[in-house]
DNA sequence: GTCAACAATGCAATATTATAACATTTAAAT
DNA sequence: ATTTAAATGTTATAATATTGCATTGTTGAC
């Protein structure tokens, strides 16, 4: 039985829609304030579906000409967001990607698509484990992870299948 | 029974010149050219034994006087050795560190210690298989894995547990 | 050996990503 | 209201990486 997943068809808005609701309500419980700056990155982030770096997000604002913002208060929003766990930052490719589960912090692992760049966020616990083993054999205090697994995603690969003939 | 890393003192020249090695055998092997630039890009990068960014190296070849290289002629010399397996690029550092054992290619895991910035290439069957049963539940073709975990190596524990009296 | 072809490097300019420093505005608390 | 702290605006610049083209060096065919 297959979660859905950014591989699926799904109702993007109401998926943009989820996210921001979501964000409210921990900014709330943890007395943080979505600004109005924040939440309109929020919403650019989510509706990419995609890693977004910070001046594509940046230029999307503008964009939509509610606001002109200078880099910095893009990445500040950013790092608000960061902290917040409502965001996760992926190093390979200088890029953002909205974060399903906010409630508790933690890093998130990825499967990136080299093609279509669909990104899904997964969390397994062997994964954990695993680094956790290693890390304890080194003796080594893990603090943060980072796993980006790129490569290529079911529906791509369903394409490129039906490419060759 | 440990294996000694780059958390134990060793005698980091002979290192570097074992590294030095491989590199020649390899290009040897596959037919490529180990140029003098390349060879005094993968000296620097062996020599700070810590991951090092282009522009570092870059400044450290302009400090020994023997050539004084432009960005793309350094990114391009990264590039060949990375292809080659000799050299790995650390994503969330911006970084490059030499490969330990480029007899096969490989990603290289790491665990990179937030206070000296010690890295430590690591290669568990375990993390690999948590790997690929991830991305096979998800359908996914790993093409290449990113894992960083950043945290704080033996010795720096060590130091912080001596600094608290 | 000479020439053609290709690989490697030099070099200048510029793109991309990210931050520093300081001014201004907004919101909150007293 | 006034003070304070937080957030944002603004300008400049740092840090990382690439493009495009000229030049040099190496290899192999003849």
């Amino acid at each position: 039985m297959a979660t859905p997943t950014a591989y699926h068809r799904h109702d993007h808005r109401q998926c943009v829609a989820d996210a921001l609701s979501t964000a409210r309500q921990l900014c709330r419980q943890r007395g943080a304030k979505l600004t109005r700056i924040r939440e309109q990155v929020l919403t650019e982030v989510w509706d990419s579906h995609q890693p977004l770096g910070a001046y594509a997000i940046l230029e999307r604002l503008a964009e939509r000409g509610e606001c002109h913002p200078a880099p910095p208060t893009v990445y500040r929003a950013l790092d608000f967001l960061q902290e917040l766990g409502l965001v996760h930052r992926i190093a390979s490719l200088n890029a953002f990607i909205g974060c399903d589960d906010p409630s508790h912090p933690h890093q998130g692992h990825f499967l990136i698509c080299r093609h279509c760049h669909t990104t899904v966020e997964v969390n397994t616990a062997p994964l954990h484990q695993a680094i956790a083993q290693c890390a304890t054999q080194h003796g080594f205090a893990v603090e943060a992870e980072c796993v980006e697994v790129v490569g290529c995603c079911p529906n791509c690969q369903q394409r490129e299948a039906g490419d060759e003939h």
